[in-house]
DNA sequence: CTAGGGTTAG
């Protein structure tokens, strides 16, 4: 009879599908009296959780035995630990299971619940119950401890001393200390924990370059993932996002044509990320015909995918296509629901567009239709937009209504606006704002001394040029760069150490017809 | 039933 059962539960729940029939089993199991036995709730949990994602009729099982063992809290904590917006309730039912005891938290229940902690307080109180339980010399529990501790802001220091503690420390252990250091910016700590490591597997390699790639350095990013391919480690989708994201900011064109190919023939699955990745650098790299066929070949386009390329439109000042990319988005079957991200992208199109009355509705839409609260992104934005009309009324009215204190890029933005119309007195108050802001940008100071000098206040000027040497301010050069044959060769503005400035200015003056350095800058 | 890695932004 037993065995029958047995068998009856695991066939139905193997067969089916739905509540209805898990509710007629349930029913069944009631009138045997096993409502309540252990081993079949946890098997209609787990199929609740795994099969119907029915979180919280697995809870209401739950909440009806009257003793649950361990085991079953696990599965309903493990479930609840799944997803961040669970989070709380993990830790409420472990808490209440603390409380109730019997049945005693196992080893397995920690790491799930260390998961669901993102406080510094739990993480500590939850530290303190391991090592009271006798679970702290479980190499699993002290690397979910670790990675805990460094995913905290400040959280490093607590970490290394686990870490430290550690006897057998494993691949992991060592992944989520370079994942920790990465985190909050100190590259050359993670770096070194990265080569003390006795093995490296393939998220090793993830942590050390999505460190780079997140803390700017992404040219070591790009050295480090040819390197794991030179020792024959081979990236998953992960590691080629982060490369990805490298080459765009880098212009590596080629390097990026080549982990397209890689990812073409390696990677079954074609994921999202993966193409969002491959049409931000195709974008940032000037392939905009290519970013869009890539975007037009993702099958499962969400919120990124349809930001990275409306981003790559307003890059290229193509405000149509941008404008037609969102109105695709918003429209289309499951209409996807635009972000922050979505209207900086939009805003920034409006603006290279030279489009003032469609970028002004934008950010009205942003706000009424979908209520969303403008960041200091957006007034950037839309000041650029008004500055560059020489709506400067419009614009003053905005910086004055702003929720917060105007950023160097909305004094910036205005600056250029009132230089491009010639509003010198608006210029210089802009100017004073930026200088005042951040006092070390010697670009500043020379932008202010310039709209002193179109005013004629030279002795204004004189003070500038003298608090900047004081100050030893320098102005950062112009740079841009370009690739040929999988070389990026860099240029500053008026600077010729690069090999290549000399037969660069040559090609320039024969197409311009005479020799202008400042065109060096703008056009490399 | 367990632990580490991910894209877009003026």
């Amino acid at each position: 009879m037993e065995r029958n059962l047995n068998e009856l539960v695991l066939e139905t729940l193997r067969k089916r599908s739905e509540l209805k029939q898990l509710k007629q089993l349930q029913g069944y199991l009631t009138t045997l009296g096993h409502a309540h036995t252990h081993f079949y709730a946890f098997k209609l949990i787990r199929f609740c959780v795994l099969t119907l994602s029915n979180l919280s009729y697995a809870r209401l099982i739950f909440d009806h035995l009257p003793s649950p063992n361990t085991h079953l809290f696990t599965a309903i904590i493990t479930a609840y630990a799944a997803h961040p917006a669970t989070h709380p309730s993990a830790l409420s039912l472990f808490r209440h299971m603390l409380r109730s005891q019997p049945p005693r938290p196992n080893h397995f229940i920690f790491p799930h619940v260390l998961k669901s902690s993102h406080h510094s307080f739990s993480v500590q109180s939850l530290h303190a119950q391991i090592v009271k339980s006798g679970f702290h010399h479980f190499p699993v529990v002290q690397t979910a401890l670790v990675h805990s501790y460094s995913k905290l802001l400040g959280g490093m220091d607590n970490a290394k001393k686990v870490f430290d503690e550690m006897s057998h420390r494993n691949v992991v252990s060592f992944t989520a200390m370079v994942s920790g250091f990465a985190r909050v910016g100190d590259v050359e700590t993670a770096v070194r924990v990265f080569n003390e490591m006795p093995e490296r597997d393939v998220p090793s390699w993830n942590a050390l370059i999505s460190g780079c790639t997140q803390n700017g350095a992404f040219t070591q990013g790009i050295e480090l993932f040819r390197k794991m391919v030179w020792e024959c480690n081979r990236p998953n989708g992960v590691t080629v996002v982060c490369a990805l994201s490298a080459c765009g900011h880098t212009g590596m064109l080629q390097l990026g044509r080549w982990i397209h190919g890689y990812v073409y023939k390696n990677l079954f699955v074609f994921d999202s990320f993966v193409s969002n990745a491959l049409v931000d650098m195709y974008g940032k790299c000037g392939s905009l015909g290519k970013a869009r066929e890539v975007f037009e070949m993702n099958p499962e386009k969400g919120l990124t995918s349809w930001n990275s390329m409306i981003n790559c439109f307003a890059l290229h000042g193509q405000s149509d296509s941008a404008i037609a990319i969102f109105e695709q988005m918003v429209e289309g079957r499951d209409g996807v629901r635009p972000d922050e991200v979505t209207f900086i992208g939009l805003l920034n199109a409006c603006t290279h567009g030279g489009l003032v009355e469609k970028g002004y509705s934008y950010f009205e839409m942003m706000v009424r239709e979908y209520g969303i609260e403008p960041q200091i992104e957006h007034y950037g934005c839309l000041i650029d937009l008004l500055g560059r009309a020489g709506r400067f009324d419009e614009a003053m009215d905005v910086v004055k209504g702003m929720s917060m204190k105007p950023d160097e890029v909305v004094w910036g933005s205005l600056l250029n606006g009132c230089k491009v119309h010639g509003r010198t007195d608006l210029a210089e108050f802009a100017a004073k704002k930026l200088v005042e802001i951040n006092p070390h940008n010697g670009g500043y100071g020379i932008m202010l001394a310039s709209v002193y000098g179109e005013l004629g206040k030279w002795d204004e000027v004189k003070n500038v040029w003298r608090t900047l040497k004081q100050q030893k301010s320098y102005k950062v050069p112009g740079c841009s760069w370009i690739e040929v044959d999988d070389q990026v060769h860099q240029f500053y503005s008026l600077d010729k150490s690069n090999t290549k400035t000399e037969e660069l200015y040559g090609v320039l003056e024969s197409i311009v017809g005479f020799r202008n350095e400042v065109m060096v800058e703008l056009y490399p």
